[in-house]
RNA sequence: GCGGGCGUGGUGAAAUUGGUAGACACGCAAGAUUUAGGUUCUUGUGGCGCAAGCUGUGGGGGUUCAAGUCCCUCCGCCCGCACCA
């Protein structure tokens, strides 16, 4: 050790940090100007519920988009970084019935505090254009995209099932329903069929699908799941017609034509107009279809649910050959998928089997395997769905699967153009319309008016927004807009005579739908300005939990498309690049039986590996350490991001979840994690005083020093844009490791390199740690803002070497290295490497089999 | 059931996409500094072996001069969808 201790001073981040974040605001360094010539990046995170307090899980999502922000404003980037609130929905009315609290101070007392401890971390984002989707300015202009779907025929009403919570008195989503029950009153769901409103979603199915091919900077996951959800099947419609009744035929859809000879009866769905039908005029249908009904929407009553059937007596003529088909009503055909209607096949797909099998219905095999044989092919108790060649299918016989589905469309599409209707090629989606009618009060009212005379009449644009009422009670159970004294008494706009009110909100899905385009005009009175949102969209990088996979990433590309449509913007996806954060976990810990939960704060430990102990710290008593977990309140296993940001700094809590685990991953949350996140900041400070301390002196580019912090960059920058966090962290740590190493023997000359080095590390480490980077930059004396400095140059012709180590193998085994000029040509390495004495040794006087030269990575020599 | 992903030291993980497996960090061990603890610094740290060396990326097999990476197969875990005709 020959460096003369220098004395340091522990760095205190509270101070720091509050201070530099000040110094920031006062110069407004991170609001946006629209008119900025730079070229734009938009780079946004989801926008949080304000449920009250940030969790880890915030921490983690904002500190990975606030790098990108720092370090694309670093690169020259006109960088637009904005944060809001997805402010309506059911935990504030939950609140206002259990706290007697309104919805609306519940929610902005909440934002208040939220948005302190965001500005606590000291993100670059740009407050004055902060909003929440339950400011009536946000929903205003939401009415007014209503209105416009509206026109544009995207929004309309209909008649459908929903699930019914009785306890609560309103509509549940499908996700709200767990094992058939209400996830928040615990009670047994009903079916009921009420007339809603619908967004149109299905008319973009195929767009919708079309458009994931291009998302190439979106994760392959979602874009599948995507694709599985919107699920396009091409098939074709058939017609049947009733043998000696005098009805329309019967429609069925089918992706498998090609079995049609195999077909031995029809199933409808219990719900199917023609089930209904029939089962007015007979008791015991009606029972069954009433039976079917009970069951159906919960998981596991679906998969325990024995296939069950009624024949209803009728037939239906075979459209290729001369014979009828039985028509059963049966438990498992949907309604809300195809016609509600099927043929069944029971050689080919297991449920016809399964229901074949129980009714004794025929069971003839059409496709054979390649291995099969056509005298001796049997299906008993499994289908066979797999490849194989057409059989038992008159002028089918032969023709593979696909050829078989194709002569079948051809020629039932013939028969149509005949006049006999039998049948069209058709396209179906898993994909329903978006039933957007919530039975709530904290939501954005629909702008309509029901006039008995006139039906429903938009509300007129002159007398928008529809303000949500502030007097309001939640004593009773149900919708508090549809009790309210006068709120929904008013005129019809068209007739002038009593109406009411329309008293659904819409699902908050629609809020956070287009909310990235609000951003993009800070004071716009139209939604999205045009020109604004144009030059901002799409989001070029958008960060957040993967649990948005499908819903509200689906909804917002169906926006995108139908906002373009009402001509607000000209995009057609709404997020070019996208990202999905792994989640931060916990141990969770209990009492044994996982029912009573212990928080973190309660515990002490002892103990390592699988001795550890957890022990309440009141009474001594033994706990329970349970599974690595989401952190959640009633596992209790969360962390307050405010009490790590108190005792360590904002800089330790961002550098935490951004080290070792790929972003992508689970993160767990360990308090040695952080204490070793707390030490490299301590460090660093430490290095800064020390580097500070040397004073001016020569820069020797020329300085291994120099090379290393400029590789660095270079791959930092590199990790950066490809979001792999993880390893830029790595390369700081490495490039503070070279800056230790030669503070450590440095001798006079070399003092500008270190200073030089340091200074890249700086600007490396600044949009992750911002504060510590800011405050040790002024500690070296300079007077600009390390927060507006742009990223620096890399000088190229230090990243490569002029030598080059390469290992040396013989048979594949490593067994020597050698140093040779990064240009050497093959045959000179060759001629090198034989030389060695490994080598010679090895070939023991002979020649080599052969000998492998990659240049600049390895040589392998054959004996 | 269908679809997708993953499996590397005591731990979180790297591996330039077929080219030195374990970068970086945590932990651990030994030593130094400190009044003590923490901090800090140095050295070591996949396993076996005194060593030369051998071995090693869930198991087995294959392709290749060369496999964590590609192919086949089995095992285990995770996620999504789920009677979608």
């Amino acid at each position: 050790m020959t460096s003369a201790k220098v004395q340091t001073e522990r760095y205190n981040p509270q101070a720091v940090e509050t201070n530099w974040q000040k110094v920031w605001n006062d110069k407004d360094l991170f609001k946006t100007d629209n008119a900025d010539p730079r070229e734009k990046y938009y780079v946004l995170e989801m926008f949080p519920y304000p449920s009250g307090r940030i969790h880890v899980g915030h921490v983690r999502n904002y500190a990975m988009g606030d790098v990108v922000a720092r370090f694309k404003r670093a690169k020259g980037f006109n960088v637009l970084h904005p944060m809001g609130w997805d402010a309506f929905g059911m935990p504030a009315e939950n609140a206002a019935m259990k706290n007697k609290v309104h919805p609306k101070d519940w929610t902005y007392e909440n934002i208040a505090s939220m948005r302190g401890q965001l500005k606590s971390m000291g993100l670059s984002l740009d407050w004055t254009r902060e909003f929440a989707t339950c400011d009536v300015a946000y929903y205003h202009q939401q009415q007014k995209l209503f209105l416009d779907f509206l026109k544009a025929g995207i929004a309309y009403r209909k008649k459908s099932k929903v699930n019914w919570d009785p306890e609560d008195q309103t509509v549940l989503a499908n996700e709200q329903v767990i094992d058939g029950k209400g996830w928040r009153s615990g009670v047994e769901v009903e079916q009921r069929e009420l007339t809603q409103w619908f967004f149109k979603i299905t008319d973009y199915a195929e767009e919708l699908l079309k458009g994931l091919e291009g998302l190439n900077r979106w994760p392959d996951k979602v874009r599948l799941m995507q694709k599985n959800w919107i699920g396009k099947s091409e098939g074709m419609s058939v017609r049947f017609a009733f043998d000696g009744e005098d009805r329309d035929p019967l429609e069925i859809f089918t992706t498998r034509q090609d079995t049609l000879f195999g077909a031995s009866f029809m199933a409808l769905s219990p719900d199917h107009p023609l089930s209904k039908e029939l089962a007015e005029g007979n008791t015991d249908l009606a029972e069954f279809v009433a039976e079917c009904r009970r069951h159906g929407t919960s998981v596991v009553a679906v998969e325990t649910a024995e296939k069950r059937g009624f024949d209803t007596g009728l037939r239906v003529k075979h459209p290729l050959e001369d014979r009828t088909l039985p028509v059963y009503v049966a438990n498992f055909v949907l309604m809300d998928y195809g016609t509600g209607a099927i043929f069944g096949c029971p050689a080919h797909d297991q449920r016809d089997l399964d229901f074949a099998n129980k009714y004794g219905l025929p069971v003839t095999p059409v496709v054979l395997p390649s291995d099969g044989d056509a005298h001796n092919f049997k299906i008993l108790e499994e289908a066979y769905t797999g490849p194989g060649t057409i059989f038992n299918s008159d002028f089918l016989n032969g023709l593979s699967i696909e050829d078989a589905k194709k002569t079948v469309a051809d020629k039932l599409e013939k028969a149509q153009l005949a006049g006999a209707q039998q049948g069209t090629r058709q396209v179906n989606y898993r994909l329903r319309d978006w039933g957007i009618s919530r039975q709530r009060y904290w939501g954005c009212p629909i702008p309509i008016i029901h006039c008995d005379a006139c039906g429903p009449q938009p509300v007129p644009e002159d007398q928008l927004p529809v303000e949500l009422p502030g007097d309001i009670d939640f004593e009773k159970p149900g919708n508090p807009l549809d009790r309210h004294a006068s709120w929904k008494h008013v005129e019809c706009p068209a007739c002038g005579k009593d109406a009411v009110r329309e008293t659904d909100t819409m699902d908050t899905f629609v809020d956070s739908s287009w909310y990235f385009a609000r951003f993009t005009a800070p004071d716009a009175p139209t939604p999205t300005q045009p020109d604004d949102a144009n030059g901002w969209l799409p989001v070029n990088q958008y960060i957040g939990g993967v649990e948005h996979a499908i819903l509200h990433l689906l909804y917002s590309r169906f926006f995108a498309r139908a906002m373009s449509q009402c001509e607000h913007m000209e995009i057609s996806e709404p997020f070019e690049g996208l990202f999905t954060q792994g989640m931060v976990v916990h141990e969770a810990y209990h009492d044994g039986q996982e029912r009573i939960w212990y928080a973190p704060a309660e515990l002490r430990f002892e103990g390592e590996g699988s001795d550890r102990k957890a022990f309440l710290v009141d009474s001594g008593q033994e706990v329970s350490i349970g599974k690595i977990e989401k952190m959640s309140k009633s596992k209790r296993n969360t962390v307050d991001p405010d009490d790590i940001i108190r005792s360590y700094g904002a800089d330790t809590a961002r550098w935490f979840v951004l080290s070792d685990s790929p972003p992508e991953r689970d993160v767990i949350w360990t308090d040695a994690g952080v204490e070793g996140a707390h030490r490299f900041v301590q460090r660093v400070w430490r290095l800064a005083q020390e580097v500070a301390a040397l004073g001016e002196g020569t820069s020797a580019a020329d300085h291994a020093l120099t090379a290393i912090a400029h590789k660095a960059l270079n791959s930092i920058e590199t990790d950066i844009d490809g979001l792999r966090f993880n390893r830029a962290v790595a390369q700081i740590y490495e490039l503070a490791n070279g800056i230790s190493s030669s503070l450590a023997k440095k001798s006079d000359g070399d003092t500008g390199a270190i200073r030089d080095a340091f200074g890249m590390m700086l600007q490396a480490l600044a949009p992750m740690m911002p504060h510590l980077a800011e405050e040790c930059w002024a500690h070296l004396g300079h007077s600009d803002l390390l927060a507006s400095r742009p990223w620096p140059t890399i000088d190229e012709s230090l990243l490569s070497e002029d030598t080059v180590t390469l290992p040396v193998q013989i048979n594949g085994k490593r067994r020597a290295e050698i140093s040779v000029a990064a240009d050497a040509a093959k045959s000179d390495v060759e001629a090198a490497v034989l030389a060695m004495p490994a080598v010679q040794k090895a070939l023991d006087g002979g020649a080599p089999k052969k000998i492998i030269v990659v240049p600049g990575r390895i040589v392998n020599v054959v004996v």
